[in-house]
DNA sequence: TGATATTCGGGTAATTCGGGTA
DNA sequence: CGTGTCCGAATTACCCGAATAT
């Protein structure tokens, strides 16, 4: 079994996370990471195919913004 | 995909539960759920849409806090 | 080349939001 | 002070067939 890695990048190069993987992360339908990227709420960039690709540090970015902390437990 | 690469699990990525998840949890309305969430009793993640997602360990750390034992059965 | 999971699109239910009130 | 409910508006979830990705 040859085991499939991602291709290493370029310095510099970002990485792209899935729909899928997006939506896993705010507990979301895939789909609706998709009308965020249609409603310009999250960059996104576009295979060949049409589908798309979000940066992992927008979205961690965007997570972190998002987040409100709990109290601190005591 | 043959191979389901796993999923990026950026640190602090935690599984997330919705408002009528947690309301289940302590057999509230959901949106009393929300007021603590506004209260800051319990923290809280924003969707980029508004809707809010809560932390599973936070939600069960907070339930166990609250919750007092009963008599030791036989 | 094929096999399988995912993501397109669109449409239509179900939740959630926010404010105000009891 | 905390919770449940009513309302309109917004956001999100599930449905399908077809196309894309690996």
């Amino acid at each position: 079994m040859t085991t499939m890695r991602p291709a290493p990048r370029p310095a510099g190069a970002e990485r792209l996370l899935t729909p899928g993987e997006v939506a896993g992360l705010f507990r979301v339908d895939p789909k609706t990471v998709t009308r965020w990227a249609t409603a310009g709420r999250i960059g996104s960039i576009r295979t060949p195919g049409g589908h798309r690709r979000f940066r992992e540090s927008e979205v961690n970015a965007l997570l972190a913004e998002l987040t409100t902390p709990g109290p601190a437990l005591g």
